[in-house]
DNA sequence: CTCTCATTTAACCTGCCGGTTGATTAACTG
DNA sequence: CAGTTAATCAACCGGCAGGTTAAATGAGAG
């Protein structure tokens, strides 16, 4: 996982809009007509948005007559999990040293008071 | 987990110096000169993005004197995860119904040539 | 009290992002 | 071919994000 693919797949994801095109698409294959139409924004503007998600990886668009439907790719989001639960995991473990230390320092002052 | 709870977190790891002051302090806790000390930027632009991981939820932030040393926060990035988690699953799922119905679809049409 | 160090605030600049409207391309339909 | 529908491209605009430098604040140290 690249740190260009982690920027744009982050910021894809961290629009409202777009998050709301992702789980309509979760429902299935849609056109930009039928994406643009809960929103009250332009269907250009809903194209763009379309563009980043492509860009992320996110979507990919077929071609049936004068429709491009779009579909959900699972990848990058996998790739975006995984770099988070990484993090969470080294966290975590970082807490757990502290932990330790904590308790292991609080063991030696009891023991000295005895 | 609020809407603007997820703007907030996925903006905030979708900048690479951000992501990387989330990695250095994994290692353990950071005053702000020490996390600008890696960067080619200045201080009081570090001083910045240390704000907008701090309302993501992201760190916290101590006081020792003059120094305001920083510590992660694992739970919004816990509720990121869990997000995409439940994304992916339900893509997931998704494709999984596509695929039986791609099956069932070629097994009628087995049995319609037999 | 003064000096120094760590950090934040303020003011400013620049570029990108998300929105708009208007024109254009692509593909079907009569 | 002319007309219609789906989608994109182009030009523009306002606001915000991320950077800068200069000034202000907070807390020790002498």
């Amino acid at each position: 996982m690249t740190d260009e693919s982690l920027n744009n797949t982050f910021s894809a994801l961290a629009d409202p809009t777009r998050r709301a095109i992702l789980a309509r698409l979760a429902v299935g294959e849609a056109t930009v007509n039928e994406l643009a139409e809960p929103f009250s924004i332009s269907l250009q503007a809903v194209s763009r948005h379309l563009k980043v998600l492509e860009r992320a990886g996110l979507i990919t668009r077929g071609r049936d007559a004068q429709w491009r439907p779009c579909r959900l790719e699972v990848a990058p989001l996998d790739s975006a999990a995984e770099w988070i639960e990484r993090q969470a995991q080294v966290w975590q473990s970082r807490f757990d040293q502290l932990d330790r230390h904590l308790q292991e320092t609080q063991r030696q002052q009891k023991e000295a008071q005895e």
